[in-house]
DNA sequence: GCGTACTCAGTAAACGTTTACAGACATCTT
DNA sequence: AAGATGTCTGTAAACGTTTACTGAGTACGC
C-alpha cells in the first residue's frame, strides 16, 4: 500500500518531462520513441492515473449520483438496475444516496452538488417541496428528476402515469366480466394514494359503472394492513367479484385473506396489484399487476442525464413512461410460464 | 449553473487571505472578527467546499466502493442496505459497482483502486482467482472481502457458513419426523452448490440417516429448473416426505411442482429453502428458509472497513456470520404472523 | 523601555494532473 | 543556403484546497 507512482515518477524513469508523460497517456501525438519509453516506465511501475487530480483539472469527475428513498423498495431497485449499466457503459461511476424518506436528506444531496463530487444527479424525490424547487433552479450540476415537477422547472423530468395504469387494470377486470370491482387503497394523503383513488373512480365512470363508496377501503401500502382492509371490505360487500389493489403488497394481503375466507382466486374474486414487483411473479397464484415502468424510467433518466452532460444547454425535456399490464393467474387463472425472475443471480454469495 | 465561488472569491470579499478562509472553514483557531467576516461572505456567496480539491490535498475522498455481481440479487441487496447507512453515518459516500458476474470486471475494480477515487473497497467476489489474490496483496486501498479467501490473504474478510446452514435445516426437518429428505441442488461446479451438497450429506450422517444418491437431484439455482428437478425426483422417489432446496428459487419451483402433483405442503412434503429472501415470506405457503446473514455480513464488512480506515495497520481480521433458520409454513404449517417485509417502502414513486 | 512569549494572518508550496506557450530541431521550398 | 514550415518537447501555470513557515502586532515581565 506504498504511495503509488505519479507522472513525475514516470517522467524521471523515462527521462522525459511530465508533459510528455501526460501526452502519451492521453494519446496525444507524440514520437514513437517517447511513447515507448513512457509506456515501458508506466508498465514497470504499475502506474494508474489519479482520478482526483484529473477531476480537479478537468472539472469532470465521471461520477453521477442517484438519490432515492430506499434501495430496498423494488421500484427504486428497478431504476437502479437500469441506471447502473447505462452510466457504466458511458464511463461514469455511480454514487448511491439513500435518503430514507427524509426530506432534509434530499435537500442535503441537492446542496452537496456544490461540492462537485459528481457531474450530475438523478433524483426520485418523495415530494417536491418549495425548497427543492429553489435548489433545483440554482443547482450546480445537471439534475434529472424521476417524478413530477411543476411546469417550467428547469430540469429534465421522467414520470410515470399511474392514472392510466389503474385504468388498464380496471378495464382488464371489466373485460373479464367483473362488475363489482372493489378498491383497496393506501392513505389518500399520499400522492400515489390520491392519484390511484381518483383514477379508480374515473375508470369506473368511463366504463359506465357506478362509483360506490362502499366498495372502497383505505388501509396502508403494506401486506398486513392491506389484508385487514380487504377483510373489512369483504364483510361489507360479500358480493364483490374483483379487487383493484393500490400496490402489490396490498394485493398479497388480499390473497391471504381471500384464501382464509375460502374464496377462490380468480374464480370468485379476481385480484390485480400495482408496481409489478418480483413478488407478483413469485406469489401463488401469481399476481396480475400494473407495471409503472420503473425500469424504463430509470433508463430514460440515465439517458437524459448523459445527453445533458454532453450538451449542457438544451431545453429541459420531459419523458412520460406508459404503464403496462402484466396479466397473471390472479385474474385469468391461466398457468403462467415459470420464468427466471429478473433479480435472480446464480448461487448465493 | 455559473461557476461557483471558491475560497479565493470569499477571501477577496472578506478582505482576508485564502489561508484565513480555509482556517475558518475548518474551525481552526481564528479571531472572532475574522470568523464573522468570512462566514458572512461565505453565506452571501452560497459557498460550498469543493470536494475534489479537498481530496487531492488531504488524500482522502470520503468515498467507499461496494462491488458485487448484481444488485438485483436479494443477498447483495441485503448487504447493500446495511452497508449504506453505516458508511453514511461515518461520513462516507458509497460508490456502487455491479460486475455482472464477469470476473474481468472485478479485476478492473481492484485495479481502479489505484485511481484513488475511493478510500476503501468492500467486495463480494464470485470466485477468488489467482489474479484476485495478487491484486489484493498489492491493493492501493484497504479492501474487505465478503466471501472466502485463503488463509493469510492480507485483507479483512467476512464469511457465511452455509454448511452449518444446511445442517440447521436438515435437523429441523428431522425433528419434525421426516426421514426421507430429498435434496435439490444447483450445479456442483459452483462453490455454493458443492458446499451445500456436501453439507447435506454430512447432516444426514450426523443424524444416522443413510445418504442415498437417488434422493439428490441437480438442477440450477432458478425457479423453473428447480421445479423440473423436483419433478424428476418425485418420479424417482414418490415416497419422499421432505425437500432441502439449495436456495429459495428452487424451493419456489418445488412448491409449484408439488402443488401441480397434488401433494400438500407441508403435510405430505415439507420444503425448506435457503437464503431467506423476501420471496420466502411472500410465497404461499410461506417458506421455511435458512438465512445466511447477508445483512449482518454487509454490516460487519462496513464496520471492518471503517475500522481499518481509522487504523491502517492492524492485523487482518476475519468475521464469520452464523446462519439462522427462519421457520415458516412450508415445514410447520403454522400460520405465520403477516408482517411488513423489510424492503417495503410506503407508496411507490 | 526592552526582550520574550504569544496570537493571529499572510505567503507560498504542495497535492497530481492537463495544457497553453515557446523553443529546439528537422524537413521542405525556392 | 537561407528562410519557412512543421513536429515534437519542455517549462510553467493552472485547477481549489490545506498547511508549514514567517512575520506583524500585542501583552507581559522585569
Amino acid at each position: 500500500m506504498a504511495d503509488g507512482p505519479t507522472i513525475t515518477t514516470i517522467a524521471e524513469r523515462a527521462g522525459v518531462s511530465i508533459a510528455s508523460v501526460s501526452r502519451v497517456l492521453n494519446g496525444l501525438p507524440t514520437r514513437q520513441d517517447t511513447v515507448r519509453k513512457v509506456m515501458a516506465a508506466a508498465d514497470e511501475l504499475g502506474y494508474v492515473r489519479n482520478a482526483v487530480a484529473r477531476s480537479l483539472k478537468s472539472r469532470r469527475t465521471h461520477q453521477v449520483a442517484f438519490a432515492m428513498a430506499d434501495v430496498g423498495n423494488p421500484a427504486y431497485l428497478a431504476m437502479l438496475r437500469q441506471i447502473q449499466p447505462v452510466l457504466k457503459s458511458a464511463g461514469y461511476r455511480l454514487v448511491l444516496h439513500s435518503t430514507d424518506a427524509v426530506v432534509a436528506d434530499e435537500i442535503d444531496v441537492l446542496h452537496s452538488l456544490g461540492e462537485r463530487y459528481v457531474d450530475g444527479l438523478i433524483m426520485s424525490p418523495l415530494r417536491v417541496t418549495e425548497q427543492h424547487l429553489e435548489l433545483l433552479a440554482s443547482a450546480r450540476a445537471p439534475v434529472v428528476i424521476i417524478g413530477s415537477v411543476p411546469e417550467g422547472t428547469p430540469v429534465d423530468n421522467v414520470r410515470a402515469d399511474s392514472r392510466t395504469g389503474v385504468k388498464l387494470a380496471v378495464d382488464h377486470l371489466h373485460r373479464l366480466g367483473r362488475r363489482t370491482i372493489g378498491m383497496v387503497n393506501g392513505p389518500t394523503d399520499t400522492v400515489p394514494g390520491a392519484v390511484r383513488g381518483a383514477a379508480y373512480r374515473e375508470a369506473l365512470e368511463d366504463l359506465g359503472l357506478p362509483y360506490d363508496e362502499e366498495l372502497v377501503e383505505i388501509g396502508d401500502f403494506y401486506r398486513a394492513e392491506g389484508g385487514r382492509a380487504v377483510a373489512a371490505l369483504l364483510r361489507r360487500r360479500p358480493d364483490l367479484d374483483a379487487l383493484m389493489c393500490a400496490n402489490d403488497l396490498i394485493a398479497l394481503g388480499a390473497l391471504d385473506v381471500l384464501r382464509a375466507a375460502g374464496r377462490r382466486v380468480p374464480d370468485d374474486v379476481a385480484v390485480a396489484g400495482m408496481d409489478d414487483t418480483d413478488l407478483a411473479a413469485a406469489s401463488w397464484p401469481s399476481l396480475t399487476s400494473v407495471s409503472l415502468g420503473s425500469a424504463e424510467r430509470g433508463k430514460a433518466a440515465a439517458e437524459l442525464l448523459l445527453d445533458r452532460l454532453r450538451n449542457g444547454d438544451r431545453e429541459p425535456r420531459r419523458v412520460t413512461v406508459p404503464p403496462r399490464l402484466a396479466v397473471r393467474a390472479s385474474t385469468t387463472g391461466e398457468k403462467p410460464a415459470p420464468s427466471r425472475p429478473p433479480g435472480a443471480e446464480r448461487g448465493s454469495p
